[in-house]
RNA sequence: CGGGCCGGAGUAUGCUGGUAGUACACCUGCUUUGGGAGCAGGCAGACCGAGUUCGAUUCUCGGCGGCCCGACCA
């Protein structure tokens, strides 16, 4: 892509709005635009590494069996009545989801989606009602609508963001837990895909309103609203909230062994047991001709958190760094005074051989500027072509993350050294 | 939802009870080009409402909006 046809443009300075590192980055370099509190608009480049991100998950969720789907925003009441979590205006929801909701032109009321537990299920018991239809595994990219108190933390912790929430139907608490280690290492996968790996940790967590115990997928950041405790050497984490003396001693392990850490939530998944398959009648019948509730569990990963985490986590003083599996082009082409026209036959050539590149064919823009713009971009490889190489028949390659700068022929440019 | 701070060109800010200044961006022209260029000229701004006052961007109150701390949070 031609930079000179990008509609967004860079800042110099933070916005005066904006405190956490991630929105300040994420807004001067023009990937997001902020509506209001909480609400983000993804502008080109901020979609397309949106769209990266939710490529690795897809392909680490199709792998362990998910079936992707869509559901909708707009939710019955009368779903959410029979698992007890509609909220009645003024009541206080006993369960902590804080709802949006809107009505039809006739009066009646609407939920906007939160999460799909309810709906999947219901959906579910027109399609399951075999042993022979189970383990099954459903998830989708969503948007989820959620009427926090405080937003804060720039993407971190949005009103409006989309999620990957995968659900998982099984026979039996066997099945289940097979699945639930199946999808934890898949996580683990996807953090590690997300240049994320060697700082996330499966995490031991409270179950919330669902269950006793979860498993939260924690990357330290002191941007971080969790505090957790790591014990390096046997690879185990543990949430504050559960960090007690019961726990340390189920796990054989002693307090003073673990290092305390800001950290990310950057995923989670819990079991769910038979909550909603028995409030909403999704039964199956067993070999034996029995009716028995489906065992599930729940999966999700917040996409724009996890955009605002690699750019908490990797970034530096001059922009952000990302990872090059996210990253929204491979190759910042930059073209200084003298260097248009090998610039310009090198960019096609890139083009040519797939490879994603963002052309800064500016005019009239400072080399110091150009340079500053790379940088916080944060693409992970920058070709310079100028005078200066154009001379030696080169182009200049410089890797975000080093500042060694190399050489590499204009005619016989490797594929790929990025 | 409680508390603190804040609200002015596209962005960032200084001063101010007498209708607004600067820098960057943008437009025009000339020069310039390896780490955010220079000169000249130009465009562009006070969240909303009420009050005090001869006069309010400035002071007071209310609303709305933003950030932060706390509470809350699958």
């Amino acid at each position: 892509m031609r930079q000179s046809t990008l509609f967004t443009k860079t800042r110099r300075e933070d916005p005066a709005y904006e405190e956490s590192v991630n929105a300040r980055l994420l807004i001067r370099a023009g990937f997001v635009h902020k509506e209001m509190a909480g609400v983000y608009t993804l502008l080109p480049l901020g979609l397309r590494v949106f769209n990266k991100i939710i490529g690795i998950i897809r392909e680490e969720m199709n792998a362990i069996g998910g079936q992707e789907m869509l559901m909708t925003t707009l939710q019955d009441p009368e779903l959410w009545k029979k698992s007890n979590r509609w909220v009645e205006e003024g009541e206080k929801n006993p369960n902590g989801l804080p709802w949006f909701k809107t009505k039809l032109v006739n009066g009646n009321e609407l939920g906007i989606a939160n999460t799909h537990e309810e709906t999947l299920t219901n959906i579910l018991c027109q399609h399951v009602s075999s042993y022979r239809d189970l383990p099954l595994y459903a998830y989708q990219f969503q948007n989820k609508f959620r009427n926090e108190l405080r937003a804060k933390s720039g993407i971190m912790r949005a009103r409006e963001f989309v999620m990957k929430d995968l659900y998982s139907f099984s026979k039996t608490e066997e099945q289940f837990r097979e699945f639930y280690e199946e999808c934890a290492k898949a996580y683990l996968r996807v953090f590690d895909r997300l240049g994320l790996g060697n700082r996330t940790y499966r995490t031991f967590a409270s179950g919330g309103a669902f269950s006793k115990f979860s498993d939260e997928f924690q990357t330290l950041s002191e941007a971080g609203e969790d505090t957790i405790y790591i014990l390096k050497e046997k690879n185990l984490a543990i949430n504050k909230e559960v960090f007690t003396d019961e726990v340390l001693s189920d796990m054989k392990v002693r307090r003073e062994d673990f290092e305390e850490h800001k950290s990310i939530e950057v995923g989670n998944i819990f079991p769910l047991g038979t909550k909603y398959s028995q409030a909403l009648g999704l039964l199956y019948r067993t070999e034996d001709g029995e009716d028995k509730p489906v065992i599930m569990g729940s999966y999700g990963i917040g996409v724009g958190r996890a955009m605002g985490t690699i750019v908490e986590a990797l970034h530096d003083e001059k922009g952000i760094v990302w990872p090059s599996s996210v990253a929204p082009f491979a190759v910042h082409l930059v073209a200084l005074q003298g260097g248009e026209e090998e610039a310009e036959k090198l960019y096609k050539r890139l083009k040519e051989q797939g490879t994603e590149v963002l052309y800064d064919d500016r005019i009239d823009v400072a080399p110091g500027a150009k340079f500053a713009d790379s940088d916080l971009l944060g693409i992970p490889a920058r070709v310079v072509v100028s005078t200066k190489t154009v001379a030696d028949k080169q182009a200049e390659v410089k890797k975000r993350t080093s500042e060694t700068l190399e050489r590499v022929s204009l005619e016989n440019m490797p594929k790929f050294f990025f």
